[in-house]
DNA sequence: CTTATATAAGAGCATATGCCCTTATTTATG
DNA sequence: CATAAATAAGGGCATATGCTCTTATATAAG
């Protein structure tokens, strides 16, 4: 069954935020075990890139295309669990690197195979063409220029 | 200039989410005057839709594709602001039916302006034709089967 | 060297989102 | 009719998101 209508809203930011509703509740009723949200496993994923060095709170927050405040607020409840440390920069001392630890890793892992079943479920749901297609065209959109 | 890169992630939500972040500021800066963010800015322009009688809260958050409790936690700012107001059923007395106040169709009249600005501004970002297809696959998505 | 400017990050505030549990009310069952 | 099951909504909790202002540090200007 379909969901219940209304007339479709014009607006491309209120259709995008619905859409982000809707998925996000699949990844995270997958991940729901580990007790990491969406957004978390994102960040700690984004953490287990292989880089020269850790990567800064400023170029976190670029990566993920985050501010740097809500990055600042998503990490605490990370370093609270210990998934992530974060460490002062030898060179300047404002700088703060952000490391997966260990005990991140091993979350890291465990997320990443009910993560996968998730990704499964959602190209299910609209078919893995279309959703290569949408995010691909998404990601686009992530690199545009900030007004 | 671009944002920074990273590996593109395979994360069909992840690119999801980055970009209605991405996306939101352009709205919320656009409606900034307004002190509407672009989630009270749909709540209030679902709410003017015309209907036989006034949605209740568990309509409205069918059409919003929105968890209950988070539309009633959305809803009061726009109650405190006296833009929305909850009347209750006159027939099921657990219901409550969400009504768009005088002042609150004032406020929606004065965002729209603002809303078509930032309409514009996004298809200037990523062109018209792109925007229209992705807005149509996203409204297809948010009406799929609810696992 | 001293001061002004720029930058990195945090603090505090407000909204956004969804979960679980509870309460009130309605409907179904016996 | 009385009770059980279902439904609508709210309360409380935790994370997600971004703004503004502040603080600490670094760099540029003089």
């Amino acid at each position: 069954m379909l969901n219940h209508t209304s007339p479709p809203s014009p607006c491309y930011c209120a259709v995008l935020r619905k859409a982000v509703r809707r998925v996000s509740l699949i990844y995270d009723t997958h991940l729901k075990s580990t007790g990491l949200k969406t957004t978390q496993f994102s960040l700690l994923a984004e953490l287990s890139q292989d880089r020269p060095q850790p990567p800064t709170m400023n170029q976190l927050s670029e990566y993920l295309v985050m501010d740097r405040s809500t990055l600042g607020h998503n990490l605490r409840p990370l370093l609270r669990r210990g998934l992530v440390l974060l460490q002062q920069d030898t060179d300047d001392g404002r700088t703060r690197r952000v490391i997966l630890t260990a005990k991140g890793a091993a979350k890291l892992s465990e997320g990443r195979r009910l993560w996968q079943a998730a990704q499964k479920e959602y190209e299910r749901t609209i078919g893995k063409d279309v959703a290569v297609k949408l995010r691909n065209a998404l990601h686009d959109l992530t690199r545009l220029d900030v007004p």
